[in-house]
DNA sequence: ATGCCTTGTCGCACAAGA
């Protein structure tokens, strides 16, 4: 079973290279992010010819979240509970059918909370405190679940070409910190520092200042998973050949293999 | 230094991203 994760920066503009690589890579089920788009904008046919059904949770001209999968998506929940305010498209859940029962999935675009000075990061560090609240009680399911994303936290020194160049940016504020390890002191585990502890792996890099040729990334887009998924974690790959593409996305896909 | 790209929006520039 393999399950990715992919910022891919605008559906629309993504459409064939997102194409070319579920061609190419073939799992069995994708979380996008910053699809930017609305639901009935969304090319939902041209994935379904490659045979996944698509469940969404968009929003005109920024974020919006999807889930692909190949298996039967069976329900969905869209938004995270605890504020009825909150109208950006960042979080969709789904329940799919596997031949073992049922696996829990969730598509994550957790908000970039710069500049610190704005409202946009109190809005981030809620966000995140949001989450773990909704996840702490998914735990208590004790099912596979899987929390896919472009989590915008960088989580360590080694997570980043350059802590000095992100000293109090959102990605990298102690307070951003201190909501992820909340999140995974909960119990889940991060699939890519299960499975290796290299430095310098990463899933994003700027379109800017020639990031990409000078290899100055940072990992953000994590998969993290309940005792239940973890347990069944047999690798973890990022596929960075992706950003080389033409018109890439500033992200490339994450994804894990489950023995389910 | 929030820019040096890229995307989407009814655009003829701008916001947002990270």
């Amino acid at each position: 079973m393999k399950i990715a994760s992919w910022n891919i920066n605008g559906v629309k503009a993504r459409l064939e290279t997102a194409l070319t690589w579920l061609a190419q890579a073939e799992p069995d089920i994708v979380c996008l992010q910053e699809i930017k788009s609305i639901d009935e904008g969304f090319p939902s046919e041209r994935f379904e010819e490659l045979g996944y059904s698509v469940a969404l949770n968009g929003q005109k001209g920024f974020n919006g979240v999807a889930i692909l999968s190949k298996h039967t998506i069976d329900e969905t929940r869209k938004g995270l509970p605890g504020d009825p305010s909150d109208e950006q498209a960042r979080y969709l859940e789904a329940v799919i059918s596997i031949e073992s029962g049922a696996l829990r999935v969730a598509s994550i675009y957790l908000p970039n909370g710069n500049p610190t000075d704005s409202d946009k990061f109190p809005y981030k560090l809620a966000w995140m405190e949001r989450l773990k609240d909704h996840v702490q009680s998914l735990l208590e399911l004790e099912e596979p679940l899987v929390l896919a994303g472009d989590y915008n936290v960088i989580p360590q020194p080694e997570d980043v070409y350059s802590p000095d160049a992100w000293e109090g940016d959102a990605l990298y504020r102690p307070e951003s910190h201190a909501k992820f390890r909340a999140l995974l002191n909960l119990g889940l585990t991060d699939s890519l520092r299960a499975c290796t502890n290299a430095p310098n792996l990463y899933t994003f890099w700027d379109y800017q200042a020639g990031a990409w040729q000078k290899n100055n990334g940072i990992r953000i887009d994590h998969l993290l998973l309940s005792p239940q998924a973890a347990d069944l974690l047999r690798s973890c790959e990022i596929d960075k050949f992706a950003r080389s593409w033409e018109k890439p996305s500033d992200h490339v896909p994450i994804w894990i293999d489950l023995a389910a």
